[in-house]
DNA sequence: CTGAAAGCGCTTACAG
DNA sequence: CTGAAAGCGCTTACAG
């Protein structure tokens, strides 16, 4: 363990100095700053991260309150993105599964939960009150019906739950720019008999359905198992896009829009390393999921 | 943010005195601990963790690294069970999806990836050199067994890819208490295409099958396929048990054997607590799995 | 641009 | 069982 007194004897200079450049202070001429590095260098010298913490009155971690399950399938890329942007800037993930973690300098809040008062928050999902970052669900649903189009699909139906107003949204939009009319809107629960039932009102409705854009996995699960069963063929028949790409969906085969968890860590690191610095922060910031495609 | 120095004064007693208190040291009268403990709760203290650190030169602090996607399903529920005991014992949790940390005092190990040299290592999945935790894949099989069994089979086959060799063990051995012969085994690689082969191959040398127990989720996927292309009813002609229990397994409504997660990430973090205080610890925990009843 | 000095809030021998 | 004192390895005004 080679302490900072050490690389101040080696490289000839003060331990002042040598803290300078360790932390990329100004005030450096380049000769004591090239000295000091080579030391460092030489000594393998790396920082007490306990002794820097108490002299300097900050942490340099930043904690992440796992409150719910809502990101659980996501969470080991949200982690990664996360990491990978809080360790380029020298801070460290402090992870706690409970209410709330102290001794930090700002926590990532996933879903619900406490935090301490006094640090900075972000959000994953909506919040109130914090900078967030979430899913651009509208744009997913605009760039479902673009794939659809593509596809050479005019009568594009959407089935939609309670919590998918903004992908619904994105349907709307996407329809209308490709100069469609968006009549087939069905509205639909959380399960997949909600999706089947919600499928085959669509069908009777109009037998002349040639894509489906789905506001979640689950529901197009469903609206599958109908259309399989009413012996239509996927996609030749009906093309099907599902929002959410659970894990489950690649066995299905299902083609989805997919929220980029990874991308969502890395945004909601740099949110806080922007409120750490002290710089005014967008509200929220909002990550453009992707398109998988697969066999529907 | 109360000092120790300002409870030492509160409670009328020597910083040391607190500090003893704090750490649950000996040595410290009935009368001076409760007058610490009296005030320590009237002003809100917090010890400062970094302070803490330095000078005790300990970091309570325990790295969880990620090094592959082995664990990535089930990372949530790992990560609540390692920060579960971790924070019953005051030690946080610094996770790192790099190749490694340091400044923590010990860490967990998820997959491959170097760690610090110098500090204790406790592994998730098998390993050579350190203690790990693992499911106990031997129980499973036999566990499988049992259920199946239970539902009154007789001729049991199983379905295994090349790493399932312990639950293929625990098979035999479940086979052997029942009584049954263990015949019909077949070896699989590790996509549903060959455990739809398996299947077909098993249904021509026996077709008078009741029950599979198959390796992994993914084979399973196929030999359902096959049993309902060839319109054998599941479970009433034959039943079929998983192991690993995807997330998509429910969705296709699987019966399978599923690692506890939680559970191995507690008994990681025990491990590693063991480790810590200098007590002898055993080579690996088994964490046996439990069984998840759907419809197959 | 540089260095001497004080201080961050604890723990830990040591002496009593 | 208790307290005074030194020390953990840094950072940060301050004076130069």
């Amino acid at each position: 363990m080679t302490r900072l007194e050490e690389v101040a004897l080696e490289a000839g200079v003060s331990k002042s100095t040598v803290s300078r450049v360790v932390n990329g202070g100004p005030y450096v001429s380049a000769r004591a700053r090239s000295a000091v590095l080579a030391a460092i260098d030489r000594l393998g010298y790396r920082p007490n991260q306990a002794a820097r913490s108490l002299a300097g009155n900050r942490t340099d971690c930043v904690g992440l309150v796992v409150g719910d399950r809502s990101f659980d399938a996501g969470l080991a890329d949200l982690l990664r993105g996360v990491d990978t942007v809080l360790s380029g800037l020298g801070l460290r993930l402090v992870v706690s599964t409970g209410a709330s973690v102290d001794g930090v300098d700002g926590v990532l809040r996933v879903g619900g939960g406490g935090v301490p008062a006094g640090v900075p928050v972000v959000s994953f999902g909506h919040a109130v009150g914090v900078p967030y970052v979430a899913v651009d669900d509208f744009s997913g649903g605009v760039a479902a019906v673009r794939h659809l189009v593509g596809r050479g699909r005019r009568r594009i139906a959407a089935i939609a739950g309670g919590g998918d107003v903004d992908r619904l949204n994105g349907w709307y939009r996407g329809m209308g720019r490709a100069g469609l009319s968006a009549d087939l809107v069905v509205r639909a629960e959380a399960d997949p008999a909600s999706g089947a039932r919600a499928m085959s009102v669509l069908l009777s409705s109009e037998p002349g359905l040639d894509g489906v854009f789905v506001g979640s996995d689950v529901l197009a699960y469903g609206a599958l198992e109908v259309l399989r069963t009413r012996g239509l063929g996927v996609p030749s028949d009906v093309a099907v896009v599902g929002f959410g790409d659970l894990p489950s969906s690649s066995v299905v085969g299902l083609t989805a829009v997919r929220p980029d968890h990874e991308s969502l860590g890395r945004s909601a690191a740099h949110l806080m390393a922007t409120v750490l610095s002290g710089s005014p922060v967008p509200p929220f910031t909002l990550v453009p999921p992707s398109l998988v495609l697969r066999s529907t």
